[in-house]
DNA sequence: ATACATGAAAATATCAAAATTTTTGGATGT
DNA sequence: ACATCCAAAAATTTTGATATTTTCATGTAT
């Protein structure tokens, strides 16, 4: 049987809860995930409390853990916060980052665009969902990263991985033109981007979330 | 000897980094603090990890906790980005906030307003400092109480609590006409809220945090 | 039926000790 | 003087057990 190292366990369970494995809203009891990773209640705590920082987890004093709760009206919150902080991060990028930021930030679409392009080709294995989820964050991150701002770049990130907690359950329909729209509006916002024109990047962003509200 | 509660063991290290009694940067043993709350490290161990969710405290894997650092840098950012929020919030609140929202942020605004003038009258006690302190966060907690966006809310509280925490021990200068500064400038954003407008309200918000970028 | 106790079972929180890892301070060699 | 290695000390993490609190099913009274 496998052993899990208390940093696996994290990974394990921040795939699983931005996964949908466990089910937006469900109770999450250390004592049953105990035999699966092979420690004691205290180490799956302890890991809890890590992740309830980024808000995958909540917590509540005398009732434990529960997979942060989703509805129409959180998931649509949740969107529109994510649009005000990339919109921040976006702008402040445009008008501060170098060429480093660029070559990122191209480095990121090109990595994204081409899984995005497989994808489309061959339907989608859930190796494939994996690679480009990975790959669609660090676009996004990338896309931010010239702002200078360390507590924005963070508070994404949590917030990153909310949306995707709380949308990816609900998204099962992956139709044909679902991709080829996103990988339009990922285009859109690079280009955007790279020419340095702050509301159309916006705009773009915003485009690119408006599905979601 | 003064027995604590978890509960409390949270609060009064909430307070104390607040408070910046433990200063920026600070290394926090669990073993230092077990004889004071009189409890086991591991209790201090669970509470500071709840703590690091608001961001007063950092953790990293195998070298525990300290208090969040604090530099020049990291107090613009966080005054910055709490710039941003609060003008989404203010913003959001003036177009789809209520009656309800108007006499929450009146009465909060009334109750700062009251210990502000006593301030300036008889110099500033511990304790006044103390009032002060909740009612200034309760002001601007109303200002955006309206926006109908959970995680807004949310992620303002914990980075009011953090830009704290980083400027508490920086403006040891109170001198007599910072506090009536800052009366003006509550006064200021109260009355563009109130009037509805979004512009000035945003701008007095950015006037109200500038001397702190 | 509904509301309200009651007690057993389950879940959570706390503890003190053991295991692991990092830090510290000095000895050694370059 | 400076870096490297080593062992002791300190700090952190994990454990398994115990204590406390909540939950839930059952029975009782209104």
């Amino acid at each position: 049987m496998k052993t899990y190292s208390t940093n696996e366990i994290y990974s394990d369970l921040y795939e699983q809860l931005i996964n949908a494995v466990i089910p937006a809203g469900s109770k999450i009891k250390p004592v049953e995930l105990q035999s699966k990773y092979g420690c004691s209640t205290n180490t799956i705590r302890d890991t809890l409390l890590r992740l309830s920082k980024i808000g995958l987890v909540t917590f509540q004093m005398q009732r434990g853990f529960r997979a942060r709760e989703t509805s129409p009206e959180k998931r649509s919150d949740i969107a529109k916060f994510r649009v005000l902080l990339e919109q921040e991060g976006a702008a402040l990028s445009i008008r501060k980052a170098g060429l480093d930021w660029e070559i990122r930030l191209n480095t990121a679409h090109h990595k994204l665009s081409h899984i995005e392009k497989l994808m489309t080709k061959h339907g989608l294995t859930d190796e494939h969902l994996l690679v480009w989820s990975s790959a669609e964050f660090e676009f996004h991150d990338a896309l931010i990263s010239g702002c200078a701002s360390d507590i924005l770049i963070e508070t994404y990130g949590h917030i990153y991985a909310q949306f995707r907690q709380q949308f990816v359950a609900q998204e099962r329909d992956f139709g044909a033109n679902y991709f080829e729209s996103i990988i339009h509006e990922h285009a859109t916002i690079l280009q955007a981007a790279l020419a340095r024109n702050e509301e159309a990047c916006k705009q773009a962003i915003h485009d690119h979330m408006k599905r979601n509200f």
